[in-house]
This record gives structure tokens, C-alpha cells and sequence, in this order.
DNA sequence: TTGGTGCATATCCATCGAAA
DNA sequence: TTTCGATGGATATGCACCAA
């Protein structure tokens, strides 16, 4: 997907969970919406080159809105935690996703479990029904790895156990990994982070739900998907 | 002092009800 | 039937407050 014309700035601090103060190559130092609730660790580096969209909503108490991070003055990390659904949808779309292709019908948001929302639905009239849960990774931490969760999250261990319940139920359940970060090669869980979740990926993957992980390429022009990666559970 | 709880934060999007 | 506005859910952390 094409990005909006995205302006180039200077990461000042992020504070208060949403805000983000930028200062933007012409000078001006605005207040930017940050649409990221993770900690974003390593991708809030003060200094770091960054580009931020510009809306014209007038609802919007902030116009700009913080799009993509460089990380260690080589990578590109999208923050949007709204973007990588769409990505991933688009990419389904396409056909670009191999193990999600084929299916007649591709809902997004649809509830199910207790009280949660889905990312996507697959449906098709002779298969299971598919629910796909898209996360978004943008922790690097040596050489290529990239870490999921970059938080504790208790809603994301939430969602794996609801996949799990899925399949036993009779359906597919899917965990894909959305890397939005151009230096991370193989995914795998953060024990280190959250050993509660690590340890529920492992179960739900026992009980049958699937696990995939997809890199984007990212510049300010564009996001799309390019590379299927690895997932180590071990 | 520590641990637990609840609120605030900004935006997007789906859903629902009311009005045209 | 369509359109519009209101409402609520989702997201994770920091902070205030209270109890032990």
C-alpha cells in the first residue's frame, strides 16, 4: 500500500502513550499522534530520523500522525499498529500469503470469543472457517532477531488462548506475525519479556493453532509484503 | 514501602438508533 | 432505505489513590 505524502522529522520525545513531539525538517516542532500502545522499545531512539502523515480532519486534535521510525540510523520500522491489517489484508488479497490464499470471502474485525475482535476472517463454502490474528513486530534485538511481544501484554495471551478455543471448536486459527521492521530476519517469542505469553504460544501451537510470520518492505513511499520469515518456539 | 486497582490518554472503526 | 451522529471496543502504560 502507498503511503500518504509523509513529511520527514527529527524524533524529539515520546511521552503520555500517544504523543510524540517531532521536529520536522522545516523547523517546525509539532505534536504528533503516536498509534502505538506497545513500549516500542528501541524504536523511540531521540534523534531517530522520522516521518509522520498529515491529516485533515478537523475532529483530529492532532493533524499529524507518527508513521515509521529509522532504527539504528539502517532500518525502517513502521509504529502504526493500524497499518500492518491492512498490509496483511492487502497481501491476502493478492494471493501473496500462500497458507491464506484461496478463500472466497476475507472479513476484517469480525467478533468472536469473549468479547474480542478478530483481525481477519477466512471463510469458504468446502473449508473451515479461518481466523487469522495479525501482530505487529518491530522489536530487533541482535543480529536479525526480532522479538514478540515487546510488552507484556495479558490481551495478546488472551487472543491465543481464543485462537486455540477456535480450533478446537473445528476451525483454523492463525497467528501471523506482521514484521515491520526491515532488519529482523526470524521471529520468536520474548520470553524475556513475557514468559507468560512465550509459554502460551507454545500451547496454543500444540493445540493446533498455526503460526506465521511476514516481513514488509518499508520506505516512506510504501509498505508491502515481501518475505515470509521463521518463527523459533524454541 | 509495596502491591493492586482504576482512570486517562487519542484515534479508528464497527455498530446501533434516530431522523430524513 | 439511506444517512448521520453517538457510542463503545480495542490498544498498553503512567499515574494517582488506597489498603496492607
Amino acid at each position: 500500500m502507498q503511503f500518504p505524502e509523509l513529511i520527514e522529522g527529527r524524533l524529539i520525545k515520546r511521552y503520555k502513550r500517544f504523543l510524540a513531539d517531532i521536529e520536522l525538517i522545516t523547523g517546525e516542532v509539532i505534536t504528533a499522534h503516536c498509534p502505538n500502545t506497545g513500549s516500542m522499545r528501541r524504536c523511540q531512539q531521540e534523534n531517530a530520523r522520522v516521518w509522520v502523515s498529515k491529516s485533515n480532519n478537523p475532529k483530529r486534535k492532532l493533524a499529524y500522525t507518527w508513521e515509521i521510525v529509522e532504527v539504528d540510523k539502517q532500518y525502517l520500522a513502521c509504529i502504526n499498529t493500524g497499518l500492518p491489517n491492512k498490509v496483511i489484508g492487502e497481501a491476502m488479497a493478492q494471493g501473496e500469503i500462500s497458507e491464506l490464499s484461496g478463500y472466497a470471502v476475507q472479513k476484517a474485525e469480525v467478533k468472536y470469543g469473549q468479547g474480542s475482535r478478530i483481525d481477519w476472517l477466512l471463510s469458504d463454502e468446502d473449508r473451515p472457517l479461518c481466523y487469522v490474528e495479525v501482530k505487529n513486530v518491530t522489536l530487533l534485538e541482535e543480529d536479525g532477531q526480532g522479538y514478540f511481544p515487546d510488552a507484556v501484554t495479558d490481551r495478546g495471551r488472551k487472543h491465543l488462548y481464543e485462537l486455540a478455543d477456535m480450533v478446537q471448536a473445528g476451525h483454523r486459527a492463525v497467528l501471523l506475525f506482521c514484521v515491520s521492521h526491515t532488519g529482523i530476519e526470524s521471529v520468536r517469542p520474548a520470553a524475556h519479556i513475557d514468559p507468560k505469553y512465550a509459554a502460551a504460544i507454545k500451547d496454543a501451537v500444540a493445540q493446533g493453532v498455526e503460526v506465521l510470520a511476514y516481513r514488509a518492505d518499508i520506505t516512506p513511499k510504501h509498505i508491502e509484503i515481501v518475505k515470509k520469515l521463521p518463527v523459533e518456539l524454541s
